[in-house]
DNA sequence: CTGTTAGCGCGTTCAC
DNA sequence: GTGAACGCGCTAACAG
């Protein structure tokens, strides 16, 4: 355990003052190329590394982020993480992660403590029922991902047109009467926007509906799966991967594989289990990333303005 | 955006002095209770927090642990991760997660960032020909997870047990002969590890060995299937539930659910798709809390010592 | 172009 | 029991 060399060090290893190393580690112009030459070179010799530490506390800033997402485990989270997470990296700044696991509890607490952290900024991954408000001590340096917010910048999935597109899709082929699983009309998202244009296609469309709801996972759609079939049943649209998932499954052992299946969610586990089922691609990894700089645009600009985006989605048929 | 007080601030407003408030803040005992009364109440007042910045700075320790996972969407990964977290965070430690997606190269920039950052530790998820000499500038304040190592502390998985018990299920169900479906040696763990295991078993129980190898894919699962089916083969033993997913998959189709199952890692998915199918709990979650308790162990400790801890694991059969 | 100086916010001596 | 002074590693402002 050597103790890590500072920038004094360095600065009389090479023979020069502090703050030339200091211009040196920051690209400044103002030193000359011979001096900068011999500096980097005993920089590069003894592995010298600038602690942030230092940095943060006189920057007044840490360089950190605060991302708070509702469960690892989930695809769609994890996927957008790792494009938000490339993009924070490039640009130098480190991300502190923490799982809320659908919690407002635990979302608040997260905060506090990166509160404390002086983190710069915060990207905060909409659920069911979060509050938002919690967020207001970081405003405006903040994106809420999933989720739509006058208050902060957002970066949501465009659910009507995800619904409508593959309704589209089954409705050219003439594949209906088309049945809809959802989840509670309390999640916004995933629950009532996706449920709502699956109703306003069917009445553009002079559609009959079979609207269900169940929770999400895959035993409950697969339970929930008798109720949506109807005598003439032609499809079953399904407000996420995960449900299609169950429900596919359940139409196989069923030998209902007449069935067509619509998932949203583009998740792999469908494709491969049920290469016959389309799904809609959300752009989950981009909308990370756009997530990422849209909260580093607002971090460097002086006169922050909140913005909207919603992520185009396309459909991914067999 | 009001600036965030500091801890002089406090102290004119309480009427004491700087190191007073900085007494209190660390729960000195030397402070008279009425001071420490009377300070606190200015502190939560004003809400205010003091900078961790400075404080990482002054204690040379940031109470920041890195941990270097391979991909977020990694099942196992993820898993441990969630276990990983809620302990560090309990013990009033943040994470600063990266994904190092295989790459030795991301790892070392990765540990490169969290050595500027002052990281007082390091959990790295180990990967095929991942080079752990990288973590020697942390020693020995790190854990390896998934991998063994005599250099630092390793918390790795029952590799031969997993596919022990497993391959005894089988046989004493009479189900075989058994064939091993497994990936490249070159993996240690996943791949050399339970080949080995496989090989073993077979040895000692007069088993015919069929074993094949393939990239850890569904598809490459899926592919490599027909070559794992003899004439007799009554069983698939999978080096890991995504391989398990891809050939159970395979025999669905091929109409053969007549050979039995069997994966490792108990995946929600695998359970789901072919509940028929057994698998081994390897306990990722345990193992992530293991690590984290490890870490933190090492790094309270004044003699740290190394030491090493294999997840127990168990059969989860229908 | 480069060296010197003065803090950033906090914890830790050392005096009182 | 308490306050003043110093320094952690770094960058910015000011001299030269």
């Amino acid at each position: 355990m050597t103790k890590p060399l500072t920038i004094l060090d360095i600065a009389r290893l090479a023979g020069v003052g502090k703050s030339t190393v200091s211009r040196v580690l920051n690209n400044d112009a103002r030193v000359k190329d011979s001096t900068r030459v011999k500096v980097q070179a005993v920089i590069d010799q003894y592995g010298f590394l600038p602690s942030k530490s230092a940095r943060a506390m006189r920057a007044q800033r840490s360089g950190v982020v605060g991302v708070i997402v509702a469960k690892l485990s989930s695809n769609s989270e994890n996927t957008a993480l790792t494009g938000l997470l490339n993009t924070l990296y490039a640009k130098g700044y480190d991300a502190a992660i923490m799982e809320s696991q659908f919690s407002q509890l635990k979302a608040q607490a997260h905060l506090d403590v990166l509160k404390r952290r002086n983190v710069d900024g915060i990207i905060f991954f909409g659920f069911s029922g979060c509050d938002l408000s919690a967020l207001a001590p970081f405003a405006p340096n903040c994106v809420v991902l999933a989720v739509d917010s006058d208050d902060y910048s957002s970066v949501s999935y465009d659910n009507q047109g995800a619904v409508t597109q593959v309704m589209a899709h089954f409705y050219e082929q003439a594949r209906h009467p088309i049945a809809f699983l959802g989840i509670d009309e309390q999640d916004e998202t995933t629950g009532r926007a996706r449920a709502n244009a699956y109703l306003s296609f069917c009445e553009t469309h002079q559609l009959p509906v079979h609207l269900h709801r169940c929770e999400m996972s895959l035993h409950a759609a697969y339970d929930a799966t008798t109720s949506l079939i109807g005598p003439h049943t032609q499809a079953i649209l399904c407000a996420s991967d995960t449900l299609a998932l169950g429900v596919a499954k359940r139409l196989q052992t069923l030998g209902r594989e007449d069935i067509a299946i619509g998932g949203i969610g583009n998740h792999d586990m469908l494709r491969f289990m049920f290469p016959r089922a389309v799904s809609v691609e959300l752009g989950y990894h981009q909308a990370g990333q756009h997530a990422a700089d849209l909260l580093l645009k607002q971090l460097d600009d002086d006169a922050p303005v909140i913005s909207h985006w919603t992520q185009p989605c396309h459909l991914v048929t067999p």
